[in-house]
This record gives structure tokens, C-alpha cells and sequence, in this order.
DNA sequence: GTCTATATAGGGATAGAC
DNA sequence: GTCTATCCCTATATAGAC
């Protein structure tokens, strides 16, 4: 019996047994891969044997899906806020400056999602109910959508890629710079791909 | 015993087994991921059993580590072309302008790459001698120099992620377009990524 | 809430016949 | 060059004691 109705939020006062479990799945998950992580380190980790992980996580699967889903209520809110609009290059601007602040905060989470991709359409083919508006599965849907221009369409996933290039590949090359410095040199260089000035067009 | 030295170029002419089973892996460990890819699934697909891929490939790790040193030849030429140099964005952008042209005809290595990077660190740790000057590791010390600007490094970072973004991620939308015109648009990316016009500096 | 012990399956890899 | 048969190990997951 589970100790508590699964929370997805993150943790508020001491770290729960729980919580100390997706922790360490989030490092190793990313360190390694979901696949190469085995419950035996994890547990070995945590301290405890392996069936204390089954007390709180029914399945391996489990412990990846509550990342997953972690990470999932930021995609939503930002998908809410300029759903379904006529997409052009400077809304998808907006779309991307309201992204670079979540992406800061929630840089590890991102990174256990982009390394662990495999994995991740696999768990959703089989548990996430249905068409549930993923992040990904929106910008796939849109970049293929042949009614926007192929050349926006193509800045649109650049500008997108380029986040990605700074915050997540590289093994955080900028994980010391701040925040704040990082977020507005982004929002320079989305605009740049977005809404170049007049010499390149 | 092998039935030859061990090739790490492209097929020739009657696909071999051994180019067979290459062919098969770079599939399947870019869907599936290489650790949730078993030798018995790769065996069945090629439509012998699972003893016969080890009478190609001594080592499970032996397949993915000839599809990494396949990509590697490329990624070796683009480095000695510019090789450390004063690496100033424009320079940048010269090397990824070769880069495209190698992305392009390379798509599926490089999806592969991108999307097994935990497999492959560990292959590296374990098996490739030293440091053999890895694209993505000289990328990585490069944009972790302090010597040149911030601004400039991210810049550098984002404008290689921008063409991640089109060519690797979001399942390949601009699989049908045709090589020549997505480089063009890409180059025209890298180029206002990296020297912006004075609207924007 | 955590443990030990165990069931069961599947993985990578080897030996040796053909 | 390919097969069958098999070994051994580790993985996930469960049952039930404490």
C-alpha cells in the first residue's frame, strides 16, 4: 500500500523517503539512462535494500513517469497560454521567452528528458493516457504543419534547438553562469533566428 | 574468428551480414535506445540467431562503437580544417558551414549519437583510446573557455543547437526536404545567430 | 516502513556441432 | 558462416517476516 497519494510536486520540508528516491533516479537516469540505472543502485544509494523502492514505486517505470509528469505541469501551463494561435515566427518568440525561464529553473529535469527520449515515447506509447498535449508531441505537430512557411518552420525548430544547445547539451557549459544573464542572452539569440534584421533577409 | 579486418566504412556493394547487422542496429538503437536493444532482437530482424551476430561483432558493444567511429571520420576532417584557432563566432560559423553539409548527408549517425550520448559516454570512458578529440568534446572545451566572451560561447552553443534542432529532433519534420535547400536555410540561421545585425547588437 | 528470500525472465556471451 | 544448446549473471518484481 502506498504511503501516500502520488505527488508530483516537489519537495517542501524534509526530504521524504520518496523524494529522496527521485532524486537520486533523476542524477542516475541522467548520468547513465534509464535503461543502465537498475533499482539495486538506486536502492544501494538510498540506503536501504531494493524492495524499500518497491514500497514506494510500484514499477521502475513508475519512478520515471512522476519525472516525467514533474516536468509535464510546466509544458502544460506554458502550452494554456498561447494555445492553438496562427503560428508565426514572432509567436513562437513569445512561446519561447515564457520557455527560457521555465527551462532555467528546471534545467536537470529537461536534461533527464532530452537523454532519456527512448525511453520516454516507450512509457508514453504505453501508460500516458492518449494525445495528452506533450510539449514535444505540440512542437512536432506544428513544425510539420505545411500550411506555415517551410523557412519559418525551420527558424521555428532552430530557435527552439538553440535553447537546447546552451542548456542542455555540453554537460552545462554555463551551469555557473546566473540565470537571469543566461535567460537574456537567449532571448537575444531567439529573437535573432526570429526576426532578423533587414541585411539577412 | 572475423571474417575480416574489422571495416568501419559504408557499404560497398552486395550488402555483407556484417553491414546487415549495422544497418539493423542503427535502427533500432535510435528508436529504441541501445540498452533496451537486445542481440536476440537484432538477430530475428536479420533473421538468424543471436550466435551469428557474435560471429560479426565480438561484444554488444563492439556494433555501436562501428556506427560512433563511422560518424567519426567525418567529424575528424571538420576539426583539422579549423583547427585551434582563435575561436572568434565568425570562425565558428565557418565550421559549422562544413558541418551542415556532413550533418545532412549523416542524419541518422547523427540521430543515433544524440540519442544514445549515455551509452556512448560510457563506451567512451571504457573503450576509445584516451582523448582522441571527439567533436563533442572539443566543442565542450571550447565553450567552456573563459578567454573568449560569454556572450560569444553561448552564441557558439546556440547556433550548433539551432541545427539540432532542425535536423535531430521533432522525429525528423524536414526528413522530405531536400538537402540543399534546408542547408541553405540552416547556414542563413548560423549566420544571424552568430553575427546579428546592428539592430539587435 | 523496511527487511530477507525468492521467483522468474531475459540479457550477454561461449562451446562446439554442422 | 551459421546453428543449437547452454552457462551465468543481473534485472524486475513479489511474498511474507519483522
Amino acid at each position: 500500500m502506498a504511503p501516500r497519494t502520488s505527488s508530483v510536486a516537489a519537495p517542501e520540508g524534509d526530504p521524504t523517503t520518496r523524494d529522496r528516491i527521485l532524486d537520486i533516479a533523476l542524477e542516475l537516469f541522467t548520468e547513465q539512462g534509464y535503461e543502465a540505472t537498475s533499482l539495486r543502485q538506486i536502492a544501494e544509494r538510498l540506503g536501504y535494500s531494493k524492495a524499500a523502492v518497491y514500497y514506494h514505486f510500484a514499477t521502475k517505470d513508475d519512478i520515471l513517469l512522476t519525472l516525467h509528469l514533474r516536468l509535464h505541469e510546466f509544458g502544460a501551463s506554458a502550452m494554456e497560454a498561447v494555445d492553438e494561435q496562427e503560428w508565426t515566427p514572432q509567436a513562437w518568440a513569445d512561446l519561447l521567452d515564457l520557455l527560457i525561464d521555465q527551462l532555467l529553473e528546471q534545467r536537470a529535469l529537461f536534461l533527464l528528458q532530452e537523454r532519456n527520449r527512448a525511453a520516454l515515447e516507450k512509457l508514453h506509447r504505453e501508460r500516458h493516457e492518449s494525445d495528452h498535449d506533450d510539449l514535444d508531441a505540440t512542437f512536432q505537430r506544428i513544425l510539420a504543419n505545411p500550411k506555415i512557411a517551410l523557412g519559418d518552420r525551420v527558424r521555428m525548430a532552430c530557435a527552439f534547438g538553440a535553447l537546447m544547445g546552451a542548456l542542455v547539451f555540453n554537460g552545462n557549459a554555463f551551469a555557473d553562469v546566473p540565470s537571469e544573464e543566461l535567460g537574456d542572452l537567449l532571448r537575444g539569440v531567439v529573437h535573432d533566428v526570429l526576426d532578423p534584421g533587414p541585411a539577412t533577409r
